[in-house]
DNA sequence: CTAATATGCAACCAGGAGGTTGCCCATGAA
DNA sequence: TTCATGGGCAACCTCCTGGTTGCATATTAG
């Protein structure tokens, strides 16, 4: 997921589906500088990684942000953090008790 | 950043790093089943993503978790999160409305 | 001093990722 | 019905990335 998110297209994709709502692939690409196909293979892997969701309507294809998983992200994130403040604090009680 | 995330060695590196302290190059090696050039090289993009921090110490080059950047981009999930948030209570907002 | 250890540098290689093009199918509008 | 539009599938191309090997350099141990 951190991998879906490297992109640099893939980020602003989820930038703009974050900020707005649900929009189809032709009116994703309309903005960028790439292909409708580019533009489809990378809302794929976001879908992949769960990051977003889409839902067919007509011929349209509406893709909208999934929340969820992006907050487990966080909260991973937290946890490395929290790693680290741990070792540091285990280090500091160390070097305070020699 | 995310990129720098995204791939699977790279993460557990800094998990190690994260949960330990300061390691050489060959110690952080030892463990994985990759060459020692490539765990220099995946150190080297943690690096400049700013993740991890190199120190010299004689002919051992020592690396630790830098942990600021990390928040950062945990603040950055948040703020994402959050924008979907709030278009999510302005569409709330605008049905209730009607 | 000499040998072993820890690392750096550069060339090289294979595979995958991002992107395009061409063609086909489905659906909505006129 | 006919046509334009939104989208899917598959082949193809290029370049970057992850990884290796070979050799050179620095530092420490004996």
């Amino acid at each position: 997921m951190f991998a879906a998110l490297g992109d640099e297209t893939r980020l602003s994709l989820v930038a703009v589906l974050c900020a707005g709502g649900a929009f189809s692939i032709a009116q994703l690409t309309h903005g960028t500088d790439i292909t409708r196909q580019a533009v489809t293979k990378h809302l794929q892997v976001l879908a992949d990684a769960g990051l977003v969701r889409d839902l067919k309507q007509g011929r349209e294809r509406l893709w909208e942000f999934e929340p969820s998983r992006l907050d487990e992200a966080r909260r991973s994130l937290e946890s490395i953090a929290g790693q680290w403040d741990r070792a540091l604090a285990r280090l500091k009680s160390t070097l305070e008790r020699s």
